[in-house]
DNA sequence: CGCTAATCTAGAACAAGTTCCAGACTTGAT
DNA sequence: ATCAAGTCTGGAACTTGTTCTAGATTAGCG
């Protein structure tokens, strides 16, 4: 990645109108091509050709192919946390709220397991260059369990409960994604990866 | 990968002398050119020459870069394993003893960062045509953390936290790697998830 | 409007993983 | 010892991510 290109994406702020339609195109290309064929046929020059948009913008825009699937992640995890705002989880602990919710995310990745190969694939792969990318996905992904457990002020043993349930999320995820686990394994890893939370609420004293 | 290449590796038996020296020395040359500079470091061209091996022959060897790391990745854990049966963990409860084994494994990935980044890309990002040599290295690390508990026949439950367990191990081990968590921040993460081991002893029956 | 800097385009060029090939070498069976 | 089948070698070729360049376009400003 060149120097100017870190600069432009660093700061994000003030794109015209016309950049930010293309941004978009590019986003919405890359979903489509990752629905289609996951993370291989993501091809940055078929990219750019669905985006309307040359090679060198496209690089631009996005640095790398894994900065691109980053941020379509971004931008799907968006769309699921607003969707969720919408419809909360319904149940009476914290444990089966937060159960529920990731079973649903892991619902909607069902529907595209390409894309769902894509963009997990990308998050796991990435290297340091990508790390603040990375790192605003891990928000987004506290912000939802977070949600979901019905805290604001959690103590530092929850979140460390909870880093640990995203840990389970992605991993397990993988383990889908390549076949190695099923929809019922995964299921019963969050279900069990939640009981941690029970677990913090209970003491919160012993070092 | 090739149909050949395909059936070369799943019939692995029957290796005269000098394929077995062939394949150690393509093994180790991998191995230190990861410890070297990483997963990018380990480039194909390299390894053949520095194995004195041409390019087809690596190939047929090991039909992709990943399915390279991740045979490196199950040479090191059988040394691990080795080791940690010649020094048992002293902790007194199962979660103790296989969180000192976590961190025990974490110290000796810390002494070759490079390595471990190298193997743990290999292993995330491996797709299904590397499944197998991946379910290899699960039941390699299952093992190792089943015996720092010392059980031989687990519940259903004690093995759900095992998965939970191994899925945290990797995804923090990612996060470390690629700078976004501290030792001590996965230090945490692993104490954390060692403590499902201790709930799943208690109560065992509830679906 | 007219200028200047930034951005965009088309396409060549480069890097590393992977595949393919023709010929030399090994191996195992007869 | 000899032959057939399988394996190894050196090297070219292909693919896709990434970089680079020269020229066209656009944006913001006086």
């Amino acid at each position: 990645m060149t120097a100017e290109a870190k600069a432009a994406i660093a700061a994000s702020p003030a794109l015209t109108e016309r950049q930010e339609a293309r941004r978009r195109r590019i986003l919405h290309a890359s979903a489509q091509l990752a629905s289609r064929g996951g993370f291989d046929a993501v091809q940055m020059r078929e990219v750019a050709e669905a985006a309307g948009v040359a090679l060198g913008t496209l690089y631009r825009y996005f640095p790398s192919k894994i900065h691109l699937l980053v941020a379509t992640m971004q931008d799907q995890l968006q769309h699921l946390h607003s969707t969720l705002r919408k419809h909360p989880p319904s149940g009476d602990s914290a444990a089966q709220r937060v159960a529920e919710t990731l079973m649903r995310a892991f619902r909607a990745l069902q529907r595209e397991p390409h894309l769902a190969d894509a963009m997990v694939r990308a998050l796991t792969f990435a290297d340091r260059s990508v790390s603040p990318e990375v790192d605003t996905v891990s928000r987004q992904t506290t912000a939802i369990i977070l949600d979901a457990m019905g805290l604001d002020h959690p103590s530092p043993r929850q979140l460390s409960a909870v880093r640990v349930i995203e840990h389970t999320w992605h991993s397990a995820l993988i383990t889908w994604l390549s076949g190695r686990a099923s929809i019922a394994q995964v299921k019963i890893d969050i279900e069990t990866v939640c009981r941690l939370i029970d677990l913090t609420a209970e003491d919160d004293d012993s070092a």
